[in-house]
This record gives C-alpha cells, structure tokens and sequence, in this order.
RNA sequence: CGCGGGAUGGAGCAGCCAGGUAGCUCGUCAGGCUCAUAACCUGAAGGCCGCAGGUUCAAAUCCUGCUCCCGCAACCA
C-alpha cells in the first residue's frame, strides 16, 4: 500500500515556515508525519469520514509540495466487539466482514485521492506483532495488573453498566434488556498513574492540541479521570482481537489495539522489518487528525498516557489536530435520524474534487460545519466554474486568439498592473501562513480573493478593445501576460487541494509544476515567448433543471432587449 | 449555579480579545461589457448587530443580568 513520495531539498534554508508552530513548538522533526483516525469496519464509510481524510490529505499534498519529506497513515481499526456481532449476523467470518467493509473505505480513498503513504489495517501482522510487543513492555514495567471486576453487566449490549446509565429512578432502562450482576477478571492499564504527569504536560505544553478550546475540554476531562483502564476482554465473550501474549484467555481491548497504529505502522519495535519505515525519522507526529469525539478520552488521555507508560519523553508526543463536525441542517448525523450523507452519491453527482473543495473551502478547522448540498454546488459554481475556470479559460482563449498561444513579457508598468502583482504575492503569503495554520477555508479565500480581482482587472483592461488597436499591442500583452501569470500561480497553489483539475490547468499554461515550490514561487513562471494551449473548460457548470430553466429565461429576455450601439 | 459554543440585512458567516463610519459570500434588483463555461464587471435595495441595564464623548465590540438555540458530560468521524 506504500507508494513512492518524490521529495525535493527545494525550502531548506530558507525562513519560510515549514510547518504550523507556537513558540513551545521547538521540537526538530526529520519528517512531516501526519495521521488520520482509522476508521472503525462496523459499517459504510459517510461524510464525516471522507471530511477527516480530505483534510488530512490536503495538508500532507501541501507540505510535500513545500518539499518537507511528508508520510500520510491512514487506515481501518477492523477489531473488537460491534465488528465481530456484525459478523455472526451476516454469518461470516470477522475478518471476511472487516475485509468487506475495508474495501469500501479502500475505494472511496482511491476516488478521492487521499495520498496515502501507509496503510494501517489492525490485522496486519505486524501490527499485532507490535501491539504485543508493548503488551509485555508495559507488563514488564509494572504498568499492568489483573484484577476481578464485580458488576452490573447487560447480556444484550455485552458491556458492564455504570451509574451513568441509570434511569432517574435508579434502575436500568429496557434498552440494556437482562441486567445481571457480573463478576469477571481483566487486565488493566494503570492509566491514573500517569495522570499526574498528564495534567502537567497539557498545561504547559499548549501546542499539544488545536485548536486551544479543545485544549480545555481535555483539561477538564484530566481532572474526571479516575479509573484505571481495563483492556483485556475475556476470549469467551469477544474473542475477534488480538490475544494478551502473556495472557491466552484474552484478547486486547480495541481502543487499546487501534491507538497503537500511529506507532506501529511507523515502525516502532520493528527494526529489521524494511516494510516499515524508520521510525525515528517520523515520530513524532506532526500531526495527528482525529474527531472531536475522540479527543476525550481515547487520545487525550489513554494515548498520551500509553506513550508515557511506555517511556516517551515529553519531546516524543504528537500533535493532536481536532477537527468538529459535519452536522446536516444543525443536526447531528446518524443512522436513526435516517440522514447519513454518503460520499458516493456527491461524487457521482459532483465529481470527487467539487467534494474536496467543499470540505476544506466551507468548513473552519476545528470547528463544527452544516452539511449543505446547495452550498457545495454554490461553491463549485461560482468560485471554481465562474471565477477560477472562467478566468483561466477567457485568459487563455484571448492569448490564442489575440498572440497566437504566445505569451510575451514587456517592460514597462501601469498602476493597475502593479496592483495585480501585489495582491498575488500577498494571496500567496496568506495562503500559505493559513495552510500552516490547519486553516484551509481562509487559504483558499485568499486565492479567491486574487481571483476576483484579476476578472476585475479584465474588465478595466478590455483588452479585446487593445487587440483592435495595433499600437496597443504592447500593453495587450502585458495585460495577458499578468493574467496567465496569476492564473498559473493560483492553478499550482490549488494542487494540493485539486490534484486533477491543477493538473489540467497547469497543462493548458503549459507549466511545469514539478520545477516550482510555493517557498520559490515568484512572479516570471511564464517566460518571454512561452506557449499555452487552446483552453477547455476544467470546471464545467453544475446546474438543476430549475436553474437551466431559469438562464433560459434570462436569457430570452435579454435578447428581446436591444443593444445600445 | 457542571463545561463549552452560538444569537449580526432573505440564507450562511466575519468583525468582538487591543470601543470610534456594520463587512464578506450567496440570493434579489438595475446597469455595463462581449474575451469567456450566458460566465465577468459596476451599482442599489435590505440590518435599531437576541433582550434589558451599566461604563464611556462614543458600545456589535467592555461590564452586569436575562431569554433562546446547540454541543459535551469517559465506547458517535
């Protein structure tokens, strides 16, 4: 599942800002290693899904592209309990129904091009290997201990109920069915050993979670952690997990199982193993992208203990990026409300990068979003189609036309195109401060923003009226020259959010973007006497029945009009 | 008094921390242009900035109280 990275030294030296960092961030890192959650193998992949993975990809593709050595995990937590019921009701195995389900998510990825570098499959071999590995490690370390756990246990839901799940008359509700009293032995984390050291390395160490007010979710949630951590499960009633090596009537609790992948697919304890990387190149974690529900407790606290329990140093903790939620019309998203958005359906109607586009252009990282299909086709329209596509296409249709495909260079200046110059060099600053910031909606509102500009420069040029006037031909050219410059600079940026259609803009200009780095870009892309294609629309036009109707109608009534001379 | 987020023209948002003509995108209306994917450009209408007090020369912005909505509160991306 690995692929081949090309990296380029193109940025060492320079003072360009690699990565996003606080002052507390001084830590050196050889790589940026970005992870996403591994998505739980109970069911179909859905849009919150496909948002997760988007975002994490656009800022692996932007971090390649400002030649950082960049590696992506993702992948699919296929263990544990929902998994294995699932699979008896559909009478197969666990692995053949976690297999089936991967192979949903393996395929979405593939048409959404996420740029995947490594693959993390929690029954990968060596990923069992690992997790028992730190199973006996932490054993050995004391961390570790079996103890009998007496309790109220509900046979239907197979878990032990606490006092949370009483009803206010203090009873079980019908919902958990048969409630017995339960006695069972199990192993345990000695999580609250390391909590202390928890609360002290979250408060002085703010760059440990983005945005800050998640920071202060955890800080809360620190002080409510009290329990030590069962993770064991005995083989008798779950045995779809990876076995306790000291232990055989057990299996590994999956949350327990699944956090390890950020390390396992790194290549911790795998020296010898060449079918992972070096893990001392990658970890820490750059970044590691996961849901708001997931902060608390599972990263926030039962990793960062488990990485302290196992002994590594505060300099040796990942980056915790925490994203909100795609929620539909104000409401969450869930199977009973019957409102699941399937990422599928948006592709086949928009294509995968109007999704990509939408995801990173209309959502503020960190923070939650509404779902809005109207606002993903009002986006597509009108900022990719109208604005970027359009201008791309009237630039290049009037080089062909008016130069022959051929740009030229002048001396010489006027206001408005030094303004031009400016607001690109100043889009692309901020485009790349908010891409280091983990915030894409504003990265690409600056490109937009140039954009606009730049159709408004058209319409103040009209170099249609130049071309008619032979002594203006150096200013025309000029005019174009500006604008096919601009158009090839936002069309590189954009790569990293629309792979494709940055490649086919790139290739109409006839750019090279493999010589390019956003740290060296700088106006003169296009030299004097470079060739561009005839243009073909890149972002066609996604209309409804009811909006074609409309135009058609606005249209008629303007042809009924008659045009002043 | 559990914690947090929010309430700004028809819709979605920014502005609030460091008070001083209320801004952006979409929509609506009018005009312009014709190179272009009938796209683009310009202009206009539309808001007593949730409510009530307070501080101040001046409050969307600071303070107090209140109302309403939404999350979270240890297995939902």
């Amino acid at each position: 599942m690995r692929r081949k990275i090309e990296c380029t030294d193109a940025g060492k030296g320079s003072d360009f800002p690699l990565r996003a960092r606080t002052e507390h961030d001084t830590i050196p890192r050889v790589m940026f290693y970005i992870t996403t959650a591994i998505d739980y193998t109970n069911g179909s992949p859905h849009i919150g899904h496909a948002y997760e993975k988007v975002l994490a990809d656009v800022l692996a593709r932007w971090h390649r592209m400002c030649g950082e050595e960049t590696f992506l995990l993702t992948g699919v937590d296929q263990h544990g309990q929902k998994v294995q019921q699932k699979a008896e009701a559909a009478g197969i195995s666990p692995l053949q129904f976690a297999q089936d389900v991967t192979q949903k998510f393996t395929a979405l990825w593939k048409r959404l091009g996420i740029s995947y570098d490594g693959w993390a499959a929690t029954t990968d071999p060596r990923h069992e290997l690992c997790v028992q590995k730190i199973l006996t490690n932490l054993r050995d370390r004391g961390c570790l201990y079996k103890k009998a756990y007496k309790g109220f246990y509900s046979v239907r839901q197979e878990q032990f109920l606490t006092d949370k799940e009483r009803g206010e008359d203090g009873s079980f509700g019908p919902e958990w069915g048969e409630v017995i009293e339960l006695e069972e032995e199990n192993w345990y984390f000695n999580l609250t050993a390391h909590i202390p050291w928890l609360k002290q390395y979250v408060t002085t160490h703010p760059e440990v979670v983005t945005p800050e007010f998640r920071r202060q979710d955890l800080l809360m949630a620190i002080d409510r952690a009290t329990n030590d951590l069962c993770i064991s499960r005995p083989k008798e009633r779950l045995s779809w997990g990876i076995p306790l090596p000291f232990d055989p009537d057990f299996v590994t609790y999956v949350w327990f199982d699944a956090l390890i992948n950020y390390i396992s697919f790194a290549g911790y304890l795998a020296e010898g193993d060449d079918t992972l990387p070096d893990f001392s190149k990658l970890w820490p974690a750059a970044c590691e992208v996961i849901g708001k529900d997931i902060l608390i407790p599972a990263h926030g606290i039962y990793w960062l203990c488990m990485l302290h329990a196992m002994g590594f140093p505060d300099d040796q903790m990942p980056r915790l990026l925490v994203h909100g939620w795609l929620n539909i019309k104000g409401e969450k998203m869930s199977k009973s409300l019957g409102n699941i958005v399937d990422p599928n359906d948006l592709c086949d109607h928009f294509g995968a990068e109007a999704l990509r586009y939408y995801i990173v252009r209309d959502t503020k990282t960190g923070y939650d979003s509404d779902y809005d299909v109207e606002r993903l086709r009002m986006l597509y329209n009108t900022e990719l189609a109208n604005d970027l596509g359009n201008l791309a296409n009237r630039s290049l249709n009037m080089c062909v036309r008016y130069c022959a495909g051929v740009v030229h260079t002048p001396n010489g200046d006027d206001e408005l195109s030094a303004d031009l110059r400016k607001s690109l060099a100043a889009a692309e600053k901020t485009f790349a401060e908010q891409m280091n910031a983990y915030n894409t909606a504003d990265a690409l509102g600056a490109l937009n923003a140039h954009v606009g500009l730049c159709n408004a420069y058209i319409e103040q040029k009209q170099p249609w009226s130049l071309a008619k006037a032979p002594e203006k031909a150096e200013e025309l050219q000029r005019v174009l020259y500006h604008l096919l410059e601009s158009v090839a600079h936002v069309s590189y940026l954009l790569g990293c959010v629309l792979p494709d259609a940055s490649a086919r803009l790139l290739a109409q200009l006839q750019v090279d973007a493999t010589v390019l780095t956003p740290q060296t870009l700088a106006w003169g892309v296009l030299k004097e006497g470079h060739e561009v294609q005839a243009p073909s629309p890149v972002f066609p036009r996604i209309l409804t029945e009811e909006e074609k109707a409309k135009m058609a109608a606005r249209i008629s009534a303007k042809a009924a009009k008659p045009r002043k001379s």
